[in-house]
DNA sequence: GATGAATGAGATTTCATTCAT
DNA sequence: TATGAATGAAATCTCATTCAT
């Protein structure tokens, strides 16, 4: 089903139109890829299929540039933020959640891990580039607020890569969730959900009753 | 020339040779829906591509039956666990989680999360059906549990509803991640993710400091 | 995974490529709906099979389409010939079945009536469709002939809707034969059977002996 | 599509089950032959699929036998009549045209004009049977009916085999009406017209005015 | 450079026929 | 002898990809 090309990830990066990647977000965000139509993802960018294969190999290509072109910049947002912070790490971690999912719960782009998971098996290329560059980027980047947290005093001696897991787990879940069964579902408050989870998790890893929030 | 569509569900249950639903389950697991090919899974049952159809409507018939016939019984086994259960409920709950682990995440069964999640839009009825009667099933059978807890002075005074949902994410996630992007990242011990994840979510919702594991 | 059904007659009407009509009609008619094959029709056509599925919506669809683009402008012509007619209705009448069959008893078309008529059970909308447009109407026609035949006295008073029905038997039943059996059958002259039915039939209604042919 | 068999016609004749050939006639008449699965057959003859092979040896074979069966003893039947027959033609071919009608029209047996003549092309073989055993005998004993009042001075001089087509094709051509479209037409008095239409016929072969009926 | 008609490989689905029971 | 599950060849239909204009 993929055809695999040796070739290096963001080859022509700059000359992609933004509107065919915006295009291909939105149509396989909601139908995933098999079921997803160059078709349609032409109509929806304003060109002709012809013209997809001046900017892309393949319908494969297409899927994987889209996804490193979407999702790089989310997370460096999310670096330059914690790298500026200076505080109490409970009450960054509080609002990064918070503030994560009033940006990213409201794009398509939280569509794409739901995306990536679906096709990891079809793209292993692909699920090889989203591990190391976002995934394991992601948690070195929690991990590194953790542990900052045990180094202050905040939170108890933990291995601080398990906590990130831990962490991490149920924030991608409510974005998969989003995407996928939520509308099937008893309708639920995100927000909510993420908060009460974020309050557990920072009371289960706390050093002592004070701390907590 | 008109297709019947008044379709129940379970219907003719009984007479599926379990060869084609196994045989279905490992293929859709591996590939997805749409990737997998009536041919692999025919030739994996030991039956003739036409043979699916004596027992199957279509493609999407054997996904959906599929789904269904492996996902009840999980479930059922589950229950009856619970309903039996005397004692602590952090402890049935460690035991639960660390059980529920032991025996689905070495079968292809954990790997219907992922499936019915990617599949959700292309299948609204098998999405409602999985939300309807395993999921909303599964997260009141953990409701009350906490409920259980929340009576017998254990847990502190929360949402038995959305500390449902906060418990089982991570636990739903470690399933899909299995099925999905774990073989491109680090090796990790998932038992002892769930473990600790329930350790911390448990000193999370505990009442005071001596009720904690 | 819906299949639009609002579908209208005429659609598309003038981009359908004629080659591709042509070939449907000599297809369908040597072999009937059912054992024609789209590789055949395609191969006739000079284009491939899926260049089929830019121009109908699928086979029956191309049946539907063929019959109704090749027997609408037979009916035209004819209709023109009547009105612009002044003269003897008798004469019209033989004449118009002798020509008829010299042009249509030549051309592929005149294994329409076989065709609808053998798959009329399983194409009721295009029955309708054909009852309605070809067969009324040219019924209509014969029978507006044999009222003005009335009207001035070379036809006894007759019913002209039955009249209608009787005249027009014989013809489409020639062409059905023609089609079908007439090929295991000893050769006849067909032409000669028209104007001899035609004469008995036009002696069966005339008023009186001397306006017989 | 047909594989032939050099094989006799009527071979294995009296073993064959009724049931089948009734629920053969039934489905063939209703659906063509294509689109009728032995499957229907069988159910409606209350056997199972795999017997119907035991008394004949294809779809095919079995579409063949039943036609033949089936359309035999009705011509017998006219034979016996018109040979038996003293008085005047005219009398005997209208009395003949309304009885026929009154026993065929109600059985399924008129829809086999329609079946021969649809699957003319893909059943040469049948065909042959068809046009030498049913239409030239039935022809013959028409025309011999036409001799016979041209020599008794009721008809005038006509070629008596042309008569006969003239004669048969408007009452085959009510069978195959009412099979196929009549349903999507107007509804008409299929009696009156073949009354009117054998009292027209008459008429115009008739010798003269007295004869007329 | 852009287009969209044409291609054809590959998928699902049907059903007459076979054959072990 | 009768059954009906299993077969597999053959058909329709889809859609990523190409290429003449």
């Amino acid at each position: 089903m993929v055809k695999e090309q040796a070739h290096r990830w963001q080859r022509r990066k700059e000359e992609r139109p933004s509107e065919i990647i915006d295009a291909a977000l939105e149509v396989f965000v909601e139908h995933g890829y098999a079921a997803s139509k160059l078709d349609d993802i032409a109509r929806k960018a304003g060109v002709s299929k012809g013209s997809l294969y001046r900017y892309f190999d393949s319908k494969a290509d297409l899927f994987k540039e889209m996804v490193m072109q979407v999702v790089i910049p989310e997370l460096e947002k999310a670096e330059s933020t914690v790298n500026d912070y200076q505080g109490a790490i409970a009450t960054l971690i509080t609002s990064m959640v918070t503030n994560w999912w009033k940006t990213m719960g409201e794009t398509r782009v939280c569509g794409i891990p739901k995306l990536v998971i679906s096709e990891a098996a079809n793209f292993p290329e692909l699920a090889e580039f989203y591990v190391d560059s976002v995934i394991k980027r992601g948690r070195k980047l929690v991990a590194g607020m953790i542990k900052r947290g045990i180094e202050s005093g905040e939170f108890r001696e933990i291995d601080p890569d398990y906590a990130a897991r831990i962490m991490i787990s149920p924030v991608v879940f409510a974005s998969i969730w989003k995407e996928s069964l939520s509308s099937f579902d008893d309708e639920y408050d995100i927000n909510h959900f993420l908060v009460m989870n974020t309050e557990i998790f920072l009371r289960g890893i706390s050093r002592n009753r004070e701390t907590d929030i």
